[in-house]
DNA sequence: TCAACCAATGTAAACGTTTACATATTGTTC
DNA sequence: GAACAATATGTAAACGTTTACATTGGTTGA
């Protein structure tokens, strides 16, 4: 076992082993291939312990040249400081692992340019298989995976135009928005605001969809709506608690967690209480929130389900590549507690 | 462009290039190779041309046979849903990235024996270096990389027993539980507790000798001791909080930072108010200490800085592998706000 | 005019596996 | 003991690159 401490001795390949065990490498090959192979035990044994005795590791990149199987899959996110993203990667690497292969996370930044040298670096691996939440829920960049035939599913950020072209897990922001909006309604809110991030990718958008469809069912139209938009940073955060004020409504839902932060910080520094001076359900479930009191009532996404579903459906792709692609929306939960009450005008 | 759409095509290689671009593949390969070779510009272009047209990308496990490159390093990190070690890693990824690696992130969830199958994933994968945050600090997975020559940097976790013999990069335990006592000690406080993870790795132990080395200094000593250590979870946090309550201290230093996170709140849940009940320094700077009012002083890690670090001293040793290893130690700062009041008996 | 050289390109042998195919060894059956 | 199957093992040709070396022309200088 010793054997390798001696500095700059070239690595071990099938042929030391082939000949410490006295066989061809055909046969050590097959030993440490899945492809069984009629093979007297204790030749077998001969091998394992040859093998050992040398510290063998089969080359990875090697094996991948004659053989198909690379053994790498990937998972390219656009923030991977953030929990809800790393709470999904999480299961996928462990189900992943199980399944024999390394994952490497990689992180485009929300940068569409980072992913495109992310993606090519990817394919010039010639991995097996890329889960990819898009920056900015860029096309182009899915599309490149389908021109160089990797197996992919989108998570979490769709293409609208092409929804249906592509493999996706994700959960259903209208409906967070929709749930969020009657949640109030159903306190007795009608002068409800929508605050989020105002970005390029459709998710918050479709929060808004839901936000206007539950105004609409009870009869609340376009001049009762406000929905403020903003980037995605503390201070914008701040900037929309001070206009959600200004704007005199009674509940708001706060359509995205990393804005939501600068809002809850700007209530708080200003002695804004909720739910007394205003009512909020917040879309996500950030782990500072365990520390706001009251506490906030959430809509919870399933981030780890999620995270398992894409990591099998990915599996399924790999196995049969010119199967149809699916679509698996998941739906949201509200966590009830104290952030919200009743309102009688 | 259109070419590869071609479903099932096989990838495009070296030779597919040089048939289109009417040149040998030796030309394709220096074309695309970092070494320099006299070359026709016009020739060069033509090669560039075909390439572009078949959509070809070099395949990166072929190159790395012969070449010795492989152009993957990996960091592997013992938990990686949580900040602190997602802040070292955006930066590590982005700095080997501009060196033209791809970064596998994985992550051991604090299991050696997880740790150690990913190291011969990894290690089979032959990548060209790695950065190892070891779960519970064990010492025999650092050992695998030594042994097959992979250059590797220890980060955040020491081996205390063999502390120079591996390349380290980390911040200064000790430093920082004896900056958050003194601090606690100049605000004259004498009855302080210290409470952690009662952990197998040593970063916490440390810790509390620097507290005790404080506590020395103000010639207080063994009997006036508090030491509170429990299990990495909630639960066990907030049992400290009241096992803090009850040892009748003014003062505490929460020594790590998930479990402080218990801790808080329960004082929470039970309104005791820092600092009018108790004062509090904390080690670590979680996201959601954003939220804590009156804010929490606390003791800054140089996350980011480390991760740069680590990295650099990671390109260091794969230049000169025969480098003795060296250590470094990042020291911490006092972030002062109002969770410190000053104390006279 | 020709040796000597240089610039530009091609040839082919690695690299460490996989795997189709060939061969050797054994056991059955008549 | 010949014929035939299994069963067990070896041979060698891929895989897609890199790179030492060989080759081809064209300049140059004497």
């Amino acid at each position: 076992m010793r054997q390798r401490d001696k500095r700059l001795a070239p690595a071990v390949t099938i042929k030391d082993v082939a000949k410490l065990a006295g066989t061809s490498i055909a046969t050590v090959s097959y030993v440490f291939s899945e492809r069984e192979r009629p093979l007297r035990p204790e030749l077998r044994e001969k091998v394992l312990q040859a093998a050992a005795e040398l510290g063998y590791v089969k080359n990875a990149a090697a094996s991948s040249l004659k053989g198909k199987r690379r053994g790498i899959l990937a998972v390219l996110v656009a923030q991977f400081a953030n929990t809800f993203f790393t709470r999904m990667c999480v299961d996928i690497e462990s189900i992943a692992r199980e399944q024999g292969y390394v994952v490497t996370l990689c992180n485009s930044d929300e940068d569409p340019a980072q992913e495109r040298l992310i993606l090519e670096r990817l394919i010039a691996q010639r991995i097996d298989g890329c889960i990819l939440c898009p920056a900015l829920a860029r096309e182009e960049n899915a599309t490149l995976l389908r021109q160089y035939q990797i197996p992919y599913v989108i998570l979490e950020r769709a293409f609208p135009a092409s929804f249906s072209e592509h493999n996706f897990v994700g959960h259903d922001n209208f409906q967070s928005g929709y749930l969020a909006t009657r949640h109030l309604l159903e306190a007795g809110h009608r002068k409800i605001a929508f605050s989020g991030w105002d970005s390029p990718i459709p998710n918050v958008r479709e929060r808004v969809n839901g936000y206007r469809a539950a105004m609409r069912e009870y009869r609340l139209t376009a001049d009762t709506e406000r929905v403020l938009l903003g980037p995605l940073t503390e201070v914008a955060g701040r900037d929309m608690g001070a206009r959600l004020l200004a704007e005199g409504v009674s509940a708001a839902v706060l359509g995205q967690q990393d804005t939501a932060k600068g809002t809850l910080l700007h209530f708080q520094d200003h002695n804004v209480r909720w739910p007394q001076d205003i009512s909020v359900v917040m879309i996500g479930t950030p782990e500072w929130a365990d520390f706001l009191r009251p506490r906030i009532t959430c809509i919870q996404r399933p981030e780890k389900q999620m995270g398992r579903e894409a990591a099998s459906l990915l599996f399924e792709v790999m196995h049969v590549p010119s199967r149809p692609p699916v679509q698996r929306i998941f739906p949201c939960v509200v966590i009830e507690r104290e952030s919200v009450k009743r309102w009688e005008e």
